[in-house]
DNA sequence: ATGAAAGCGCTAACAG
DNA sequence: CTGTTAGCGCTTTCAT
């Protein structure tokens, strides 16, 4: 048997060998390979032909090494595992596709540091372009420094990027939060909590002072004992339930900025006792699928996903062609909305 | 020189640049970035200090076009929002890192074309391995022949590939349909439903066809009211469910081969006043987040991803580096367990 | 310990 | 419409 062949890697068909097949000049088959219109119907077909027959497959490192652009985008995340984030993914793809280039995805997994080693590797891999969903953690953002050094575009979405070339999509959450502090007044409460993860970022920061404003708007007090902050997480959720649960008097409402925080909280209040919405009405904030499946449903901020992801790509696409009509955007909102369930109602 | 150039893109700076710099040649400078012992540790230094102040960044088609390789690997997944999924993926990225290569993520989002697209994608990429779930309508695996062909190695989890020089690596379906129906059986349950997406696919076939030994076993009837098929999707299971409440008499147990599917389910019964466990005790399949977020809480299989991926990406770097020690295995078989919570338990 | 030179596979002037 | 040629940046014999 022939042992050694099994260990040996086959060689590559190339161009050149698709030339000297055909009795043709390498360009040639390049170009007929690139849609060039000044190749022969005839020789095109039977490159392709050959192409096909001796299972070539081009060699991309050569291309790019040549062409000086990988025609690839990469997109960092912070998390993979939520129906946001895949309907951002998806919103890329299908924008991104259309143009030609591929993606890359690289999931910091909620960590600065691999955000830091995410984007290293995405600069050393030579993507044209970024789109980058800072993690939670995440300072200053020097790292991405070597992307606007050469000229490659950065997106950021969610959180705004302070890198003075890049461009960031992000919803209006200080409007979100005043919605829906809004809404849990209208619905009748008048002492509301607000669960969320870390005021020292941004998009935390900014729906706290939407809510805070429709308070304020409806003279209604606000002390500290009903800012709770606490991570996203199953545990710390639950210890931030059981310290909301503690609040005298309880609050009757409660605004979270994550539906899974949210659906902790119910889960633990009922399991208290307390009901939910009579005695704690809840909104939370991203209309992940867990809102549809926990009883009561959830009251939530859709967090437009997939429009977002098509907003980002479309506009890295256009900064890549040069189409200059959306190079100088800084930064783009997209329309968010509110979805009222069975957590919140009061009022028939 | 060419004063225009300033406001071009910027041109990147190369060994050359640093080997001129330096006075040397850029064989040298070669070696130097890559740890070459045979270059003195002072020229050694000098080089990496000129590269690091000049912002060099080594090109990575230069490198992969002459050395045939890419040090990375493709993943490829027919879903990313999944607990299990993210878990898998954090699982191979470990793994994979450690050993030194990078990794790329394709989503094929359910379809057996984007599958193909994707694998033709990485194919183009020239990855050096390939971690890939099958997509759920993925009849005939011929798009990942071009890989095997070339001598790549390719993994499937979750469902076994038919390739034949490929390993797989998956759970005992068949012993986690058994261990649900004998849970389910111990608790009382006679007349017991199986909701699954398509018997079509070995993974639902072999859990179908424990949870059937199991009842044979017990000598528990089962007829073909009992069965019903349904993507597991938010919507599809809600028909499921409402079929499931029309049977006559009303099944006692209920085993659904997905998390989202049982809760669904659970939703839906509780809606309609039936009770669970009481009136239909309820086994999901995955171990994700939302099972234990609803009420009643859900029990279910846990299906090890974190393993799973560890173990796809410890055997395809072992493949890769040649080390013959797992070469010749084409499946492994990671252990699953049952994790018991309320919504299955009747008695105390 | 270092250098010279060839070549990985491709594309893009330029020249017919 | 097609061919010739040079070179993208890197590694790797082979030579010194």
């Amino acid at each position: 048997m022939d042992v050694h062949n099994i260990m040996e890697k086959q060689k590559d068909v190339t161009i050149y060998d698709i030339a000297k097949d055909l009795n043709v000049s390498p360009s040639t088959v390049s170009r007929a390979l690139n849609d060039d219109p000044t190749v022969s119907k005839k020789t095109r077909k039977k490159i392709f032909e050959t192409a096909a027959r001796m299972g070539y497959r081009s060699n991309l490192f050569a291309k790019n090494l040549r062409q000086q652009q990988s025609l690839t985008i990469g997109v960092i995340v912070y998390e993979l595992n939520s129906s946001f984030m895949t309907a951002v993914l998806s919103g890329i793809e299908k924008v991104a596709n259309e143009a030609g280039y591929g993606i890359i995805i690289m999931d910091s997994a909620q960590s600065a540091g691999k955000e830091m080693v995410n984007t290293q590797n995405l600069f050393h891999r030579r993507v044209d372009g970024v789109i980058a969903f800072l993690a939670p953690d995440t300072k200053e953002q020097d790292h991405f420094r070597p992307f606007t050094e050469k000229n490659i575009p950065v997106i950021f979405l969610d959180r705004a990027g302070q890198i003075p070339e890049s461009t960031s999509i992000i919803i209006d959450n200080a409007m979100c939060g005043y919605m829906a502090a809004q809404h849990l007044i209208e619905q009748g409460c008048r002492r509301i909590a607000h669960l969320t993860s870390t005021l020292q970022h941004d998009i935390y920061a900014l729906r706290y002072k939407g809510f805070r404003a429709a308070l304020k708007e409806n003279a209604l007090p606000f002390d500290e004992s009903l800012l709770i902050l606490a991570p996203p997480t199953e545990e710390d959720s639950e210890v931030a339930a059981k310290k909301l649960m503690k609040l005298q008097p309880l609050p009757d409402g409660l605004f979270a900025t994550n539906d899974l925080a949210a659906a902790v909280c119910i889960r633990t209040f009922l399991d208290q006792g307390i009901r939910v919405p009579q005695d704690i009405a809840v909104v939370g904030f991203n209309n992940d699928v867990i809102g549809k499946l926990i009883k009561p449903t959830l009251t939530t901020i859709n967090y437009p996903g997939m429009e977002m992801g098509e907003a980002a790509a479309r506009n890295l696409v256009s900064h890549l062609r040069q189409e200059g009509n959306m190079n100088n955007i800084s930064t783009m909102t997209i329309r968010a909305e509110l979805i009222v369930r069975q957590s919140s109602i009061k009022k028939g």
